[in-house]
DNA sequence: ACTTCTAACAAAAACGATTTTGCACGTCAA
DNA sequence: TTGACGTGCAAAATCGTTTTTGTTAGAAGT
């Protein structure tokens, strides 16, 4: 049982039942100062059998930190509505937070950005930033603030403050040409990519890859670009364009599952069948996709994996000796759906 | 400009250029002390005219608290996926943070929880529970530990720890009665339940009203329980179920708007047309309801103004002088799209 | 035997606010 | 004219750690 008569068990609680200064449990607990092995394992058994937590507000004081990790979803004039796959955020979101707890630090979240000032009166030691579009102001002043700043996705132009940038990402332009080779092997002939005005490095890497796929199949590149909301509807119109062209594509890879949902209905609205007529691929997978009619293939992201790794990073980035962090790369996969598969259960 | 020699703006730099001691400017800006008007308002200025913005760890060093609210989805061994409607917490969760931040504190989101322990080693002045379910042991672990808790939704079964309850909700039995009359007006026969089983307040208070309903308008009572992980598939089988009867209904009522949408798969699936012959309003609006096929009316919930509720009653719960917040009642309303216009658009 | 070194720890000084206590100086009543 | 009291502010203590600087005792070197 904790010492009930004072509240909480504090330093020098563990320091009185061990009989030794407040210091020497500092020391035995960071591994620092000098002190015999015997006497590092008794304090820090004794600490744990009276449950001691350090103070974290006295701690940071001495260490100038918060210990508070800041994560936004990018945002700009043009492109207000970052968050776009809220599935894709959520998980992003829920894995970054179990990892930053797992460091004893706090997750705060900026779930849509209404003014530029990031995270208010709230101090964070560092932020993540989701998917930065091109003239998002957030990262210029965060950069300014001299806040470390990790990004899921890389920036557009060039690095801000001569400061190094730090990222994790997915090689979204592997996963491009992947997707395509998946369609073509399941007996596309011609496919048109449905995708967002290029503010974001995945869409940027999306749009060469598929330019890069189409050179060396001898396509030519057939690309819709959604505006306005990214939503069912501006992928519908954006299919629509092209299922309305002289030579449809009878496949479609769209770089956001709300696009290719709003494809599957711009095909059912005009009565093409799927996937004998058209097949349809989106970007990130979710419920949406997996409950589609019919069910629709994903390139999935791991965004689980991406949140932990991009946590990992910020929190080197911030404990570091300066060294900049190596950006870290996340495996992508294809989630095989109904929506694809004309070869196995289509014309035959 | 700050005083860039020393990094930040402190209290003592404020006072050095008023010409007063530290704690004369804390008092100042506190409202504490004994100190002239014009001293006050003289410190104020030059506070603002240098930016200074006091040190959190400091401040919570001193106070004891962390400034750290915590928010998590109740869930269960029995109710996994507490998180249910993604648009939903989405919105929830933004206007939260938006509404701790401008109170100088953060948020600190355990999205999926994992382990029993709620935030781990973060300490957490207060948390803001979503939906608890009724046999969430967070609950209980938050109460023992004596940590201020508000609940979005009322809590299952007697008071834990003899402390009174504090609480933000929607007036969900009227919600309810509301639609049920909506969907009566615009020329049901018979309405249908389709919701979970009743771990959380909502799902007991929609069932409540609708038996009362029903007890009112001389139906008898149609209720289809989701089974398994709350989604479309979930929905699509107690819809099922409810379409297969002898007698079934004409209008269906679902109580998440996942379910909701499996409902209108299952009328497609059997080729019931919407909304002529089946008319289909779920709770909870989302982009999958706006966008669905044909879009389906909703129940909202203003999940932000829930969210805003909860962390000013948590706040006042924490700053408070032991007075428990009065529970909050957030205004419901009802989304009218064509999954429901039968009248207007529909027979004819 | 006297310095020098090192191991093992303790004392004291931060960290930056808040809160408590202390101290002048006036004013007012007796 | 003298205590009592109120006003306006400053000094000092406090919060719970970490970090820096001592301090002591024994070993080792000369």
């Amino acid at each position: 049982m904790a010492d009930s008569s004072k509240g909480r068990v504090g330093i020098k609680d563990v320091a009185a039942t061990a009989g030794v200064s407040p210091t020497t449990v500092s020391h035995a607990l960071s591994g620092k100062g000098r002190l015999s092995d015997a006497t590092r394992e008794r304090i820090a058994t004794i600490a744990a059998e009276l449950g001691y937590r350090p103070n974290a507000s006295a701690r940071n004081l001495v260490s100038g930190k918060t210990g508070l990790l800041g994560i936004v979803v990018s945002a700009s004039e043009e492109s207000p509505f970052g968050l776009g796959d809220f599935d894709y955020f959520i998980q992003l979101l829920s894995a970054a937070t179990g990892a930053a707890v797992e460091r004893g630090r706090a997750l705060v979240v900026e779930g849509i950005r209404t003014r530029p000032d990031a995270f208010g009166e709230v101090d964070v030691d560092g932020a993540i930033v989701v998917d930065p579009v091109s003239d998002d102001p957030l990262l210029d002043s965060l950069d300014a603030a001299g806040v470390p700043v990790v990004t899921t996705g890389r920036r557009d132009g060039p690095p801000g403050y001569g400061r190094p940038e730090c990222w994790v990402d997915n090689d979204h332009r592997a996963a491009t040409t992947g997707v395509l080779d998946h369609l073509r092997t399941r007996g596309a002939a011609t496919i048109g990519l449905v995708t967002t005005v290029p503010v974001t490095s995945y869409t940027r890497d999306a749009i060469a890859g598929y330019r890069e796929w189409c050179e060396q199949e001898g396509q030519a590149p057939k690309i819709a670009f959604a505006k306005g909301p990214i939503n069912e509807g501006a992928g519908f119109r954006a299919a629509e364009e092209l299922l309305a062209s002289d030579d449809p594509p009878d496949a479609i890879y769209a770089t956001l599952d709300q696009l290719a949902l709003g494809a599957l209905l711009a095909a059912r609205a005009r009565g093409i069948e799927i996937p004998s007529r058209l097949m349809v691929a989106g970007c990130t997978d979710s419920q949406a996709s997996a409950w589609a009619d019919p069910p629709l293939t994903a390139v999935t992201l791991n965004p689980e994996e991406i949140g932990r790794s991009a946590v990992a990073s910020l929190i080197d980035l911030i404990e570091g000796d300066g060294s900049v962090p190596e950006p870290a790369i996340v495996p992508t996969g294809i989630l095989e759906r109904e929506s694809t598969s004309r070869i196995s259960s289509g014309v035959s």
